[in-house]
RNA sequence: UGGGGUGUAGCCAAGCGGUAAGGCACCGGGUUUUGGUCCCGGGAUGCGCAGGUUCAAAUCCUGCCACCUCAGCCA
């Protein structure tokens, strides 16, 4: 029942069958995911992963894991482990190639080294905001540095100067000499290298001045042998900067940057400063919320590493910004798991049944498939007497049309045991509630016996009573109500203030006594769920995602008449 | 008003001159001891708009329009 997988066809593959055909890199693929080890990865970063590490497989060649890790400030190395534990967990390894960009950093100076020799970049001291005078608007050009066209022999003094310490912080820059009238802005004499004293989280306090992003990106790429740079749209502006760079310092086959759109979810969202502003602020629990988008949520949640790589692979890769709606992840879990995840039987709000006419000590073991999709599963023994519960939901006294459950006078099926009828309804004398239903059971119904002439529209789940175990189950929706939370002024507006529910009172069937926390089940008819690691003596699961509800679906269409 | 991009069904997305793949969502129907799964069927006379080239255009050309993006010593 392997399935295969067929890996669609996008812009990015075509250039690099493109190059396989004309030889470009002698047929090697070497990508890259360079994170900066400043936040936590997120399922837009999985994109990246997916598509980085995932092309390298297809062709067959190599993907780093590079730490772009340029500025300490913002740095830490916190992130770096959780950044990763989730890659490995999404199932990429970049086996012996894990870089760091501060691990070039002495090559990277002596890049710079090089670029002044060659006339192509020179130490200005104008200030912070003098640069930004100087750089000119969208639509009018800059003016030159007066500082440009310093001999190499002051430059290359100047930039060993800053090296050693000699200056104070961001007294002098060193700045690329490209163009201070290009239409475009990363053209206009770029910052190269800063003077920022600050202790670096893997070098510590050797350097005091801090390659650029764009210096230190493609030279980078270019150190490892990267041939295809894939990175976000964002970055667009920035390629004939790379491009500029890459074929400055010699290298042979230079590396080729391709951008593509990053991925938009509905119902969340994505931007490293809101997901903390959630965390701090208390919206959520931590970054691994399993509400939130982050990839430590999404494990904590249930969602399997195998269902985000589905994802990635269905949502495509293309340069038209896009918003995927948060219902298609869902998908890709649900039918994940479906194949995968043993059923089992729990009743989040119970409903007292008694059996009337089945005797009162009478226990009988039952034979539960495990997994209908998948046989080999197997089957479980399941503890049915005379007291049972039953979902809330699944009894109506006053059954609308098409509502197939129980009502007075009614029969279902109890999965895998028997078809009962409902015989008398005790409500709770005071408030009116249904608290226990009165039934009957038919002997000659027993699963798996002849069903012929004894059809029932609906099938419950189900617990023994005095068998079943108590449960918390933590019910998630959306973190937001709209679909793109960005649309109002404060993102915050929408966030769904409903967006969990515990509920305390379920019952699980005695089979999960001890189920392992990141185990995930189906609870019949319900969802799919996975035992949280708070879970201890006291199980605790979460909701990954319910099933389809097409009886839902049903009551929303009659009340909307 | 400068530079760089993007516009194919409600949402993604193939297509690269020969007459609109696929998935999600949605709507029908069938199977079903999960109202799940699975199976079958349905939707663009149309590809941002307007012209043009061609026997033939989503694909080529021209002009518009809309949206995204760039003025950190962040990445």
């Amino acid at each position: 029942m392997s399935t295969t997988k067929t890996t669609s066809n996008n812009f990015i593959k075509n250039i690099i069958n493109e190059h396989m055909e004309t030889g470009k890199y002698g047929g090697r693929i070497h990508t890259r995911f360079p994170p900066e080890p400043n936040g936590y990865l997120h399922i837009g970063h999985a994109k990246s992963i997916y598509i980085n590490f995932g092309i390298a497989e297809e062709y067959k060649g190599l993907c780093n894991l590079r730490f772009d890790d340029t500025n300490p400030i913002k740095e830490d190395v916190e992130f770096i482990e959780s950044i990763k534990e989730d890659v490995k967990w999404l199932g990429f390894d970049w086996e012996d190639r894990l870089y760091y960009a501060s691990d070039y950093f002495e090559r990277l100076y002596q890049f710079g080294v090089q670029l002044i020799e060659a006339g192509k970049a020179y130490v200005c001291e104008l200030n912070q905001e003098k640069v930004k005078e100087y750089r000119g608007t969208l639509t009018e050009p800059g003016k030159e540095s007066p500082y440009r066209n310093r001999s190499v022999e002051e430059n290359l003094d100047l930039f060993e100067r800053m090296r050693q310490g000699e200056f104070a912080d961001g007294s002098k820059v060193l700045r690329a000499k490209i163009d201070m009238s290009s239409g475009n802005l990363n053209m206009r004499d770029p910052v190269l290298y800063r003077i920022q004293r600050s202790t670096h989280h893997r070098t510590g306090d050797k350097w005091c001045i801090y390659p650029m992003y764009d210096f230190a990106h493609p030279l980078s790429d270019a150190i490892e042998g990267i041939t295809h740079s894939i990175c976000t749209l964002e970055f667009e502006d920035h390629r004939p900067l790379y491009e500029w760079l890459v074929s400055s310092v010699n290298v042979e086959g230079p590396p080729q940057q391709i951008e593509f759109a990053r991925l938009n979810l509905s119902h969340t969202v994505m931007s490293k400063r809101k997901l903390r502003q959630l965390v701090e602020e208390g919206y959520v629990d931590g970054w691994n919320d399993p509400r939130m988008p982050t990839i430590s949520g999404l494990r904590r949640r249930g969602y399997t590493p195998e269902s985000i790589r589905d994802f990635c692979e269905r949502i495509g890769v293309a340069k038209a910004n896009s918003m995927v709606n948060i219902a298609f992840l869902e998908h890709c879990v649900r039918e994940d798991l479906n194949k995968r995840a043993p059923r089992v039987m729990a009743v989040l709000r119970p409903l007292k049944v008694v059996i009337e006419n089945y005797p009162e000590d009478k226990v009988e073991i039952l034979d539960a498939e495990n997994n209908p999709e998948s046989p080999e599963m197997g089957s479980r023994k399941m503890p049915f007497s005379r007291v049972v519960n039953i979902e809330q939901d699944d009894f109506l006294e006053e059954p609308p049309k098409k509502f197939f459950r129980l009502a007075p006078g009614r029969e279902v099926r109890l999965k895998h045991a028997y078809i009962i009828k409902c015989e008398k309804v005790i409500k709770d004398e005071s408030t009116g509630e249904v608290i226990e239903l009165r039934c009957t059971y038919d002997p000659e119904t027993r699963s798996g016996a002849s069903t012929v002439g004894r059809k029932v529209k609906g099938t419950l789940h189900w617990v023994s009573a005095e068998h079943a175990l108590r449960a918390d189950v933590r019910i998630y929706d959306h973190l937001f109500t709209k679909e793109n939370p960005d649309e109002a002024h404060d993102f915050k507006a929408n966030i769904n203030t409903d967006s969990l529910e515990t509920l305390d009172s379920c019952l699980v069937e005695p089979h999960l006594e001890g189920a392992k926390p990141g185990s995930r089940y189906q609870f019949l008819r319900q969802g799919y769920f996975c035992v949280d690691p708070d879970s201890s003596d006291q199980l605790v699961f979460n909701r990954i995602v319910s099933l389809k509800d097409t009886w839902a679906k049903i009551q929303k269409a009659q009340g909307n008449k």
